[in-house]
DNA sequence: AAGAGGCCCTGATAGC
DNA sequence: TGCTATCAGGGCCTCT
């Protein structure tokens, strides 16, 4: 599912869930994330309380009772599920499995608290968990990020000197994490067909106002999909299996072959491939 | 240093 | 029905 509004979303509903309450148990199903799980994770986690439930860029990040952190990455395809005590014996009762919302593979941490239990689910395994021992290291773990959109460090000046004698096309930086964090494929499109920039446009040809445009839309469309509660392509929902809306207000993404919505276009939405990712725009009114 | 390409993994879908 | 191929929202690594 992720790029930084549906792990907003996620942020946002498990904050309310597990916020001061105490891990009492986790296991492990399944070690082999995108990183290896190491053996001491459970101990690690258990006892500790979940002080803020934070995020940065499509990271989500829960600060421990002493001072250290849990990361969580949803990869492609991660999911959190939270699911309630009903009775006595919780942290043995698996009748929670019936749960119509969890899906019935791929389970592979489980954290409980007192009176629920948090489920990661991940079929592919892009997605991973790690522990950081303290700030200076959650710093170092994020370094090589570029600035959230929503950052002013974000700014005009950051983007067109980054740009300086850059060959490769605007789409491939808007997916680039070492420049900007948090936008992914989706939309990567979807912000440069609001900007009315080609996609495949080198980004030193680009103009001051083309990346002004960028900027700007770029946190518009971020702000958006997290208002909508995100976008649910394939399976995304949230954790309490709530799907987002965004998906309603593509204008490219997924539109091959159908007609520009923008007005008075006479466009039709193409699909071409760039650094593996498949990215969609009209040829008409993206120059 | 920058850019192209490949790989990790499972599941859904399309085509034969 | 069942095979095979292709593709999927991410990130990291290697090679040139």
């Amino acid at each position: 599912m992720p790029e930084l509004p549906e792990v907003e979303v996620v942020r946002q509903s498990l904050d309310k869930k597990i916020i001061q309450k105490e891990v009492k148990k986790v296991i492990v199903r399944n070690r082999n994330l995108r990183f290896k799980i190491p053996l001491n994770f459970s101990s690690f986690l258990e006892k500790k309380k979940i002080t803020k439930v934070d995020r940065f860029s499509k990271y989500l990040i829960l600060y421990l009772s002493n001072n250290s952190y849990c990361l969580i990455h949803l990869g492609m395809s991660g999911t959190i599920h939270i699911v309630y005590k009903s009775k006595k014996n919780f942290l043995t009762n698996t009748s929670f499995y019936n749960s119509p919302t969890l899906p019935k593979k791929h389970n592979h941490i489980e954290i409980s608290f007192e009176n629920l239990r948090l489920i990661y689910n991940d079929p592919r395994r892009f997605g991973f968990f790690q522990i950081i021992n303290n700030q200076d290291l959650l710093k170092k773990r994020f370094s090589h990020l570029g600035p959230e959109p929503f950052d002013e460090n974000f700014n005009k000046e950051y983007v067109t000197s980054y740009f300086e004698g850059k060959k490769k096309n605007i789409k491939n930086y808007l997916l680039d994490q070492n420049f900007v964090s948090g936008i992914g494929n989706i939309y990567a499109s979807e912000i440069l067909f609001l900007s009315k920039v080609n996609p495949f446009k080198r980004v030193d040809l680009l103009s001051i106002l083309d990346c002004k445009k960028i900027i700007k839309n770029s946190r518009k469309i971020l702000n958006i999909a997290i208002e909508k509660g995100g976008s649910s392509i394939r399976d995304f929902k949230n954790i309490s299996g709530k799907k987002g809306n965004f998906q309603k207000n593509f204008k490219v993404y997924e539109r091959e072959g159908l007609s520009c919505r923008r007005l008075k276009c006479q466009g039709i939405i193409q699909k071409k491939i760039t650094s593996n990712r498949s990215t969609f725009f009209c040829n008409i009114c993206q120059k």
